[in-house]
DNA sequence: CATGATGTACCACAATTAGTTAACTTTGAA
DNA sequence: TTCAAAGTTAACTAATTGTGGTACATCATG
């Protein structure tokens, strides 16, 4: 069964990490949230299957630098990236769905 | 219950819009196969919810050439344009689980 | 503490998406 | 068939990811 996280988990954590909703729209808070969700799923993957930054970094040819930024939820990362990198570096599959 | 789609149900369907697999690799095959697959996700949710190309672009201050081209899996879109086509657009929750 | 391994931040640039406009094509209803 | 609405495509610009490289920070452990 595969794992799924709620945006509500992290609501708080992320309020610490960029502060309280006001300039920004509620859109671009969620945003961030989920990139940040997608970060934390990416790094517990790659915990289990015991590699580093940089070795998973290789096996996608990229930078470590880079799966450290999407870990952080620093960037808005493409469809593609997000198959490349826990299908073709993890191995797992990833499924998207509409409910 | 949310929907799923495989991507060997769009194999052949590839196969006639882009050739056979060839000088690009799978991996280049199966981004555009998934792409497609968003996409036909996406017309059959705008469908479902009885509105044209342009009034879902409209909904989220984007153009109809825009929503033409994802739902034809013409482009790589990022994490969070899926959500705001989704989710702003269509009031659907996409849920990112990895397996 | 010192050292090496791992992870993060920053800067710059190339490649690609996001978004617009406008023309063209398809569809469906009168 | 005609016409308008809906959808597709191409061409183009602007914005952002993707990427490399380097320096810095953190962590674990001898």
């Amino acid at each position: 069964m595969g794992k799924t996280k709620s945006i509500t988990t992290f609501e708080q954590h992320l309020k610490n990490q960029y502060g309280e909703l006001g300039t920004e729209s509620r859109d671009q808070f969620e945003a961030k949230a989920k990139s940040f969700i997608i970060g934390e799923m990416l790094k517990e993957e790659r915990l289990h299957a015991k590699l580093t930054q940089e070795e998973l970094a290789n096996k996608i040819g990229a930078k470590k630098s880079y799966i450290s930024r999407i870990e952080n939820g620093k960037t808005d990362i493409q469809l593609s990236t997000l198959y490349r990198i826990f299908e073709l570096g993890l191995g797992k599959r990833i499924t998207v769905s509409v409910n």
